[in-house]
DNA sequence: GTAGGGTTAG
């Protein structure tokens, strides 16, 4: 019965959730009884494969049947919620769960939750519910501080995510392989590869062995700043450790090499991972399309993505997405919505990032009325313009020398609470000086550092630049050379 | 035998 059970719950880790009720089927035929282990198994292998309401379905009529949800049950269900991104859904549950029933929350729905929040960057409600938890008096593990740690780094909030993990410690909760994997990944994304090798020495010591995952890290981290040679060592090093180098290792190596631009290494990993038995995915054939485009290997690019798709390999947004920009920048506007047609056919639906692109393009090569049109088609499809949109809008209208649109979409940007980075600021200062306009530009060059942020080295240059040009007025020049010191 | 935190692409 356990045997059938453990293989139930492979295949549906697998995505086949059929075959998982042949073997409930079986378990009936051997003369075994049904139980929630089993029917619990599928809910959850439902949940893994993005099927919330066969999920749901199956829920209905297991208690049509008269067996209760257990704990687990509700585990999965929650679980399922978070994953489509119904915080509140999973919330309400939580809610109904503690009011009334059988089953009272524990830690694992939780922590499930939390993580969702985080992930979703609702860190205030993380940590509220965070607070919930400990007065119901369920003490967090290292699961949900590793989560909160996490969220808060990724949402900006370093000093928050370093006093959670001291509140941790001070717990005397051990951080576990997960916990220092995600500290060497938070380094390396900061550029720090230093501080990452720490955290691995200082693991190590301690007992706590690295995985894949705390390796493939370490090794994004040395493709992110060009050192391919030290990431070519580590793929050595993981060998010697028995720890074998996968699919998401080579595809970081494929990435490191393009970011290079080093595309004829990047092709010949890719050949090497057919070599050896390993099946490139999706990602793996983004990264090389995008890194063949952005070198204008066009043709290539589109060979590679013909072949993708013979290889069973289904294209997302990501490589629709790489191949716009790459047409746009290397065939025209007319190809790239081509794509972008053959795209919306296939049923992959164009995102912010999408449009990004094309607006991009379309300011680059100064046709604004396009770029416009497609920020309607963004908005009317329902989408939301983030930060990027907004900051290459305002770059393409300072290109024109069109200020009183800049400062109006950096307005708007505002009100859709974006705020402005230190490149936006620079672009408009830049826009008014090419505008002759000195007033403006440094009035924005004191909201900017007003804002925190500094004149690049670019912008920085221009006004230099003004000083020593000589048409400058008196009153200017003093403004200027104030501005200067 | 069943539920929670993991690395890669625009």
């Amino acid at each position: 019965m356990h045997s059938i059970g453990i293989l139930a719950n492979c295949y549906c880790h697998f995505g086949r959730v059929d075959f998982g009720f042949s073997l409930l089927g079986k378990r009936l035929k051997l003369g075994y009884f049904l139980d929630s282990v089993i029917f619990n198994t599928l809910i959850n292998g439902y949940i893994h494969c993005d099927k919330l309401p066969q999920a749901a379905i199956l829920l209905d009529q297991i208690v049509k049947l008269g067996f209760q949800p257990t704990i687990v049950t509700f585990g999965a269900m929650v679980k399922g919620l978070c994953k489509i991104g119904d915080n509140a859904a999973a919330l309400r549950l939580l809610t109904k769960m503690r009011s009334g029933g059988h089953c009272k929350p524990n830690l694992v729905i939780y922590s499930t939750i939390i993580d969702s929040l985080c992930k979703d960057r609702l860190l205030k409600e993380g940590l509220d519910l965070f607070s919930t938890m400990k007065t119901q008096g369920i003490k967090p593990n290292v699961v949900t501080y590793t989560s909160l740690v996490r969220g808060f780094y990724n949402s900006g909030c370093p000093d928050q995510a370093k006093h959670l993990l001291t509140e941790m410690l001070e717990n005397n909760i051990t951080p576990d392989v997960n916990t220092y994997s995600m500290l060497v990944d938070m380094f390396c994304k900061d550029g720090d590869v230093d501080e990452a090798q720490v955290i691995l020495q200082l693991m190590i010591e301690r007992g706590v062995t690295p995985n894949i995952i705390t390796y493939n890290a370490l090794l994004d981290g040395y493709c992110l700043r060009g050192q391919i040679k030290d990431a070519k060592k580590l793929i050595d090093i993981m060998h010697q450790k028995g720890c074998e180098p996968n699919r998401v290792s080579f595809t970081t190596m494929v990435n490191g090499y393009c970011k290079v631009r080093n595309t004829d290494k990047a092709l010949k990993i890719f050949h090497e991972m057919f070599q050896k038995g390993m099946t490139p995915d999706v990602v793996t054939y983004t990264t090389l399309i995008d890194g063949l485009c952005k070198a204008s290997r066009l043709p290539l690019a589109l060979n590679l993505f013909k072949e993708m798709q013979t290889h069973g390999v289904i294209p997302n947004v990501v490589t629709y997405s790489s191949l716009v920009d790459g047409l746009c920048r290397n065939a025209g506007l007319g190809e790239a919505v081509a794509i972008l047609k053959d795209m919306e056919d296939k049923g992959v639906k164009p995102n912010t990032v999408t449009y990004n692109i094309i607006i991009d393009s379309l300011c680059e090569v100064g046709q604004l009325e396009d770029a416009a049109k497609f920020f309607s088609e963004l908005i009317s499809k329902g989408l939301q313009p983030d930060c990027k949109t907004y900051g290459i809008l305002i770059k393409g209208f300072c290109k024109k020398g069109l200020m009183d649109e800049a400062i109006q979409l950096l307005r708007k940007m505002e009100e859709d609470s974006c705020s402005a980075d230190d490149c936006v600021y620079n672009v408009i200062i830049r826009g008014y000086i090419h505008n002759d306009d000195l007033p403006n530009a440094l009035h924005y060059s004191d909201v900017m550092v007003s804002n925190g942020f500094e004149a690049d080295a670019h912008t920085f240059s221009l006004f230099v630049g003004l000083m020593c040009s000589g048409n400058l007025s008196e009153s200017s020049k003093d403004l200027l050379q104030k501005f200067l010191e």
